[in-house]
DNA sequence: GTCTATAGCCGGATAGAC
DNA sequence: GTCTATCCGGCTATAGAC
């Protein structure tokens, strides 16, 4: 019966990986040694060797998470009544992905990883696709129905069309607070609002 | 009378520069040893170290052209008569961006690094700020009064409104092309030319 | 100014005790 | 399963000849 060591091993993955996700947010992936997270986790070589195989098996770990979070933001909108108009959405999903990771500069740093990095791309690549498009073409179609008294066919097909464009103007949000000295998030919320769809 | 001497500089960072965007778009920035910028510039160590200090002096020196070039392509659009459409303006400033570099993966890249770097991050907020920014907020201000028929004051202050994210769109576009296996970039622009403003 | 050769350091991963 | 100690490869940057 081996409940207590079943929970005790997830428990210490999760401490590594909150700690790896503190440490890549501060140094970036690339700067960050695995000293690094061992001493943020508090644990030594081998107690972390012995749950990842690679630092890049970390990365894949942390960047599946985020991604999941995010989809189930989605969701829960989606399922909402009544459906929650677009810039609404988008501004729950920054809020939550902010308070989860207290700073964007990780996702710019899993991005460059994925880029470069074959397997890694892979996964993101589909992971992307299947929860983030996925879930906000679904929630799109809905808004579309409900908001614009689209046939579903048409709302679909609608959704499917500027999914992309909504998805890229989130990346937006988050390259330019990583990188912009000067950003100011409500101006861009703002900005936003003018070109996301609306009732 | 050091004129071909002066030629002869430029020419080498030139190359060396042409080699190292070639090379971090292959394997990112990270993962690019100096070794690699030199064998691909076909330059001894002893050549680069000449002319850059370190390897961030070179990286500093890739954004910068980068960003200058984009600032060149949207003062040619703002300059023409008629103004273009911003949907046209976005495809040019993409279309002229794949043909430099031939691969988004550089600007994935950059971002990460300067995100980390803070001098780096400086540089590029700035002229990210001075170029991008200003630039296209020129032309949006002259958009809007020719196509809208806007006074100036309200057209200035609608440009400053959208720009932050219509430059998201654009940088969604290159995390997309980036990261995505199956990224269409036609499917991408037929978004933004839903999302954009037009006439 | 450009070359070759190398110093010196750092970091990922492993070995072996407990 | 977790610890400490360490190996070894690779990288940036420099030294010194031409």
């Amino acid at each position: 019966m081996p409940r207590v060591t079943e929970e005790h091993r997830a428990a210490r993955r999760d401490r590594i990986t909150d700690a790896a996700i503190r440490a890549f947010a501060e140094r970036g992936f690339q700067h960050t040694s695995m000293a690094d997270i061992m001493s943020e986790a508090q644990v030594s070589a081998g107690g972390v060797y012995g749950h990842f195989a690679s630092k890049r098996e970390i990365a894949v770990e942390v960047a599946t998470r985020v991604l999941g979070a995010r989809r189930a933001d989605i969701e829960a909108a989606r399922a909402a009544d009544p459906v929650p108009e677009p810039i609404d959405l988008v501004m729950a999903v920054l809020r939550s992905m902010r308070m989860e990771m207290h700073d964007s500069r990780l996702v710019v740093q899993l991005w460059a990883e994925a880029s470069v990095d074959d397997e890694m791309r892979a996964i993101v690549s589909a992971a992307f696709a299947t929860y983030l498009r996925h879930s906000l073409t679904g929630y799109f179609g809905g808004w579309a129905q409900q908001a614009r008294h689209l046939s579903a066919g048409a709302a679909a097909d609608w959704a499917e069309l500027v999914v992309p464009g909504v998805i890229g103007m989130i990346q937006g949000y988050i390259v330019q607070s990583a990188l912009l000295d000067d950003f100011d998030g409500e101006r861009y919320l703002a900005s936003l609002a003018q070109l996301l769809p609306h009732h």
